[in-house]
DNA sequence: CATTTTTATTGGATCGATTCAAATTTCCGC
DNA sequence: GCGGAAATTTGAATCGATCCAATAAAAATG
């Protein structure tokens, strides 16, 4: 047997296969890909010859190329890759996106860096047939690159005032009214805001010309649905402390202590993700501030954690495996055309609110 | 501008560049892969014909092609793609995996389908370097579509008997003798199992002879590592019932109706992941049944989920993590040998087991 | 200024398949 | 046994890049 030592020394490609059975590379590749066409005898033939020397298949590689659909979509972030199997709503908006593509057959490809090089490269090697962007901080970075590539993709936030990209998002300022519509409706008349960040790079307190010139509209809607629910029932949103943070645990209590510091404290904190509402509640409750009794605390997203929690939290729901499904579909449909979608949001009452304390 | 025109039209190649900046395609082709060889001159004249022709940069499908490596690393299973995302044992192999890939820039192609077929096109079309296969139920099948590439692959999983495969798994005897001497050192003597499968698409109480004939030797060898340290303390192991089942919800519970449907219910359960482990103490709950002080149970794997739960479970810790890590570096420095690891497991004592009740 | 050395550029070969119009073979009916 | 339709097979062209040996141009050397 040759094959074993052939074998050793380089992959055997369809030629091979072609000479070795005596028919044309077109015949051999039908062999695999459109048996139907050959005649029997021949395709034994041929199929024999392949598995006595060891012929993996046709090499996806070459395929590739040539049908130039790698039927795949990306998914990119700048936060490290483990952030798509580790944060509980990209790990929802996964799935909704699996599920669009289980459903046609696609598989995922993720993309991540740490680095902005390794970002860029990694964008631009890609082997996908569209991208969904997860714009957290530096998504205009990552949209830039995307764009770069000219392939189809979707932005999922609509922070973004750049009408040119096609994005999918939420109903930010109905959100925002609905939280606080709800904590004012339970008596809360001195609110925090817990905020995502405006713009890039900084956290702290914030300022009202900041709010009017952010760069992140997202987060500004947010701000701005607050506001003017909380103007209705009387309340000045002037004096309301809104501090802009990550999303994550250091900055956000950060954010906490600077709030808890100032003056009269809060009897309400509206925040702008569950995460952030999440360590708010363990941080309150580690210093002995019972949640809702003393403080009451709306999340944004409605991940499910947020249900399994103590107490569990009060949130603005976005529909966020719908979401993914739906970016997906866009990728997988493309048809040319920018797209950008508002979602709506859901109010979802559970426990880590209730009625101002009396007195 | 005619290339807005001819943008439209066609996807632009690096020979349109190369013929419209007046230099050769292999010029053209250094001025994105190599800039450092070509002339400054011409290297901004090219760039600048690139720009105006609005050029996406080279194309990885071809640049695959030429190069051999892609440069990504395929992650196999039969369950459908969110599992990835929603199921906490692969969620922390994943975050292992990711590691590593991190580390390298390799990026992370994920492979699956609910079907025969399609799982087949979808290994047989993956472009990765080499695959990471789950291997739960229906294993043996992901793994014979996967040697056919033959491309490195690594089974997580050390249940197959074949030694020809590269896997890396724990020490399941070891795993099982942990967990069945914390029980009996506890007191307990009346024992149950929740088993998982022992082959493929059966559930069921087993037989003796039915572990003996086991396809799937990771179920086998948990199993007598817990019937080893049990003899040890004279119990009977001839007389604990083993209910095989997948491991999900539904035949999790019909485990557990089976189990305390028979005479003299157990004091104590061995179950072989924590899924299960939650499942029976959400049933065991909800039927008034209290753990541990009732009965007490031992899960399997060490998921972040066991911590939080209530009450948070005992059980044997694999390094999860750890195997995910080693498993991607094994695929991206492999170099043509088989290997097969076994990774030690810890017994990790919470609240779901307790002293066997008295009287 | 001729000659060697260094630096840039060229263009053909290659990666591994698929496609399709044209050529060939097979099959039928008469 | 022949003409024409149907079924197969062929082989060149293509997909979009990279690589590399050969060549040309520029710089250094004597």
């Amino acid at each position: 047997m040759t094959s074993a030592i052939e074998g050793q020394a380089r992959p055997i490609r369809l030629a091979d296969i072609a000479k070795a059975a005596g028919v044309s590379h077109g015949t051999a590749s039908n062999v695999f890909s459109r048996p139907e066409v050959v005649r029997q005898e021949v395709r034994e033939r041929v199929k024999a010859v392949a598995e006595a020397m060891g012929y993996a298949g046709p090499d996806p590689k070459g395929r590739l190329l040539r049908a130039g659909k790698v039927n795949a979509i990306g998914v990119g972030t700048t936060e490290p890759l483990s952030y798509f199997f580790e944060d509980p709503f990209a790990r929802v908006m996964m799935a909704g996106i699996s599920e669009a593509c289980d459903a046609t057959g696609a598989g995922i490809a993720l993309v991540s860096a740490a680095n902005q090089e390794k970002l860029a490269w990694n964008i631009q090697s890609a082997l996908v047939d569209g991208f969904i962007l997860f714009c957290i901080e530096g998504g205009s970075r990552l949209v830039e690159l995307t764009r770069e590539r000219r392939l189809p993709f979707v932005a999922l936030e609509l922070g973004f005032h750049d009408e040119t990209i096609s994005a999918i998002g939420v109903d930010n300022i109905a959100g925002g009214r609905l939280a606080a519509r709800h904590l004012a409706e339970l008596g809360h008349r001195r609110f925090a805001v817990l905020s995502l960040t405006l713009g890039e790079d900084r956290t702290g307190f914030v300022t009202p010309e900041m709010v009017r010139s952010a760069v992140y509209t997202g987060t500004r809607d947010r701000l701005a649905g607050y506001f003017e629910e909380l103007s209705r029932f009387g309340i000045d949103t002037a004096k309301i402390p809104v501090y802009e943070t990550e999303n994550e645990e250091k900055s956000t209590r950060a954010g906490l202590e600077a709030i808890f510091a100032k003056g009269e404290p809060p009897t309400a904190i509206l925040t702008m993700s569950d995460r952030m509402a999440l360590i708010a509640i363990e941080w309150l409750t580690g210093r002995g501030v019972k949640v809702p009794q003393d403080v009451s605390i709306v999340g944004f997203d409605g991940v499910p954690d947020g249900a399994l929690c103590t107490p569990p939290l009060t949130t603005i729901a976005q529909p966020i495996t719908e979401i993914g499904r739906r970016a997906a579909r866009m990728i997988l449909d493309h048809d040319g055309t920018v797209r950008r979608e508002t979602m709506g949001v859901e109010l979802i009452v559970r426990a880590s609110t209730g009625p101002v304390r009396k007195g």
